[in-house]
DNA sequence: CACCATGCTGAGCAAGCGCTTAGTCAGCGT
DNA sequence: ACGCTGACTAAGCGCTTGCTCAGCATGGTG
C-alpha cells in the first residue's frame, strides 16, 4: 500500500505540507491518540512512539503537549470555517446553499472524524489563549449558519420559528457525526451528507 | 437557599435514595467533575474534596475511580432507556409518540447535561465489563427509536428513505444537547424539547 | 463497663507523568 | 581536517497520580 488508511483521516489542513515531516508525523499521531483516548489519557510517550521517536524529540518541534492540541484544534476549526464560508458564498438560493453546506459539513465530520473529535470534544483541555482563538472561530461558524437560515426565512424558502434553535440543530447534527461515525459505518461520508442535506431542508420547512 | 442549583443537575436515578448519603455525595461530585474536565483529568482528590472527605474515604464506598464512572454511566443509560421506552409505549399514533420521545429525550439531555456528558462522552474510559453493559443499553435505545420510525413509515405518517440514518439523526440531536446546553442558555429544557419535537417531526416528513 | 463494627483521616507508597538535560551523530560549508 | 548545526536519544528529575493502611472517634450492644 502506498498510503495507510490513516492518511485519509487527516484532512488537508492549511499549511499541512509546509512544515517538517517529523512535526507533521507528531501532529497526526497526537490527533489519533487525542481522538481515541482523549487529551489527558494520552501521554507524550504515546505520541512520540507512534511518530517513531523518543519522547524528548517531541519538544524540538512543539513547546508542550498542549501546543500540539492547540495546533490541531485551531487548524481543524479554521478548515471547518473555510468549508462553511465557501458553501454559504456559493451559487444558488438559500435552500441550495444550505443543502451544500450540510452536505459538506456532514461529510467533513465523517471523513475527518479523528480531527473532528479533537475539535469538538477536547475544547476544555486547551490553554486559555488557544481557547480564545478557537471560541472566536466557533462563533463565526454559528453566525454563518444563522445568517443563511435568516436569509432563507426572509426569502420565504424556510419556515422557522426560532433561528438560533434551528441553527443549533443544523450544526449539532453535523458535529455529532464525528462522535458516532466509524470505519465500519456502511454509508460513505458523501452519502451521509446527501441524506442529512435532505433531512435538514425538510426540518427547515423548505418546499422540495 | 434550601437546595443548591447543583441538586437539579443530578436527575432522579434509580436507587438514588437507597444508598448511604456519603456515597451519593461522592457520585454527584464525580459526575460534576467528570462532566467538566473529563474522567482522566479528574483526580480522586478532586472528587473526595468536593464531597467533603479525605481521598481515602472514597475507597470505603467505591472500589476505584472507574467504579464511580461505571455507576454514573450505567444509571444514566438506564434512566435514558426508561424514558425512551415510556414515550414509545405511550398513547397515540407514531407521530404523537415521536413528538413525546423527542421532547423528553431533549429535555433530559438539557436538564441532566452533567450526567449526559459523562454518559455520552466518557464511554472510552469505562472498564471493559461496564462498557459491555452500557453498549447493550445504547443498542436498545437505538432500536426503540428505529422501531418507532419504522412504525410511522408503515402507517404512512412518516416519509423516510433510510430508517437507520433518520434514527441516528433523531438521537444525535438529543445527545448533542448535553454538549452545548449551559446554565446561560435562554431556552428552558422544556421549551427546547418542544421546538426540537417540531423540527424532528418535519424532518421525518410528518404532516403537521 | 468492655466490645466491636462503622466511617473516616493522615501519612505515605509505587508507578507513571510532563518535561529537561547532557550528549551523540550525520551532513555541510570552508 | 575542522567546527558548527539541527535532529535526535538515554537517562532521569520533580511532581502527581490512584490507591493502601494503621489508627481514631463514635455509637449501638452485651
Amino acid at each position: 500500500m502506498t498510503s495507510t488508511p490513516m492518511a485519509d483521516l487527516w484532512p488537508t489542513l492549511p499549511g499541512a505540507g509546509t512544515r517538517p515531516e517529523a512535526a507533521h508525523r507528531l501532529l497526526r499521531a497526537a490527533a489519533e491518540s487525542f481522538a481515541e483516548r482523549g487529551f489527558h489519557a494520552t501521554t507524550t510517550r504515546d505520541i512520540a512512539t507512534a511518530a517513531g521517536m523518543s519522547p524528548a524529540a517531541l519538544y524540538i518541534h512543539y513547546q508542550s503537549k498542549a501546543a500540539l492540541l492547540a495546533e490541531i484544534s485551531q487548524a481543524g476549526h479554521a478548515a471547518t470555517l473555510t468549508l462553511v464560508r465557501e458553501a454559504v458564498a456559493g451559487e444558488g438560493g438559500p435552500a441550495e446553499r444550505m443543502r451544500r453546506l450540510v452536505e459538506q459539513f456532514t461529510a467533513w465530520h465523517a471523513r475527518a472524524r479523528t480531527v473532528g473529535r479533537v475539535v469538538n470534544y477536547e475544547l476544555h483541555a486547551l490553554p486559555e489563549d488557544a481557547y480564545a482563538v478557537v471560541a472566536a472561530l466557533r462563533l463565526d461558524i454559528e453566525r454563518e449558519v444563522s445568517a443563511l437560515i435568516e436569509a432563507g426565512a426572509a426569502a420565504g424558502e424556510f419556515q422557522v420559528s426560532e433561528v438560533r434553535t434551528a441553527a443549533r440543530a443544523v450544526t449539532s447534527l453535523g458535529i455529532d457525526v464525528s462522535r458516532w461515525y466509524t470505519d465500519r459505518s456502511t454509508e460513505t461520508p458523501e452519502e451521509l451528507g446527501r441524506r442529512y442535506g435532505e433531512l435538514v431542508l425538510r426540518m427547515l420547512g423548505a418546499r422540495l
